[in-house]
DNA sequence: AATTTGACCAGTA
DNA sequence: CTACTGGCCAAAT
């Protein structure tokens, strides 16, 4: 069967290893939808409640996060993120935990 | 039915 | 570094 986009992007979001980030275009490009980073943007906007996907782990194409910097989002994702041990440099994420490149 | 919006991106200037 | 462009397309107006 084939799967719909969202099963698409989900299932790629899931294997982001923990410790590590990708961007919405690389997910999109993964997930088989090259060129629609905004349509994981918009569905990870719409993620069920309680869903245990690691959305934190996704980031824009700048190395920061997409969301305004005093929201309670920001805080989370980057709480989560540096939680995982995820260094910042200012709003950007550091180089050396930058990039995943969709293998283990 | 038409237009705007959005957790985006790569190229160009 | 900033600013603007066209690409993308489902959902909400």
């Amino acid at each position: 069967m084939i799967l719909n986009r969202h099963q698409q992007i989900w299932l790629v979001v899931s294997k982001i290893p923990h410790g590590h980030v990708a961007t919405y275009g690389q997910v999109a490009e993964l997930a088989g939808l090259p060129r629609q980073a905004r349509a994981v943007g918009s569905i990870l906007s719409q993620l069920p409640r309680g869903s245990d996907l690691p959305w934190h782990r996704v980031i824009n194409s700048r190395g920061e996060l997409s969301f305004p910097l005093d929201s309670n989002k920001y805080q989370e994702q980057k709480s989560r993120l540096e939680q995982e041990g995820i260094q910042f440099t200012g709003e950007k994420i550091s180089l050396t935990t930058y990039g995943w490149n969709g293998v283990d």
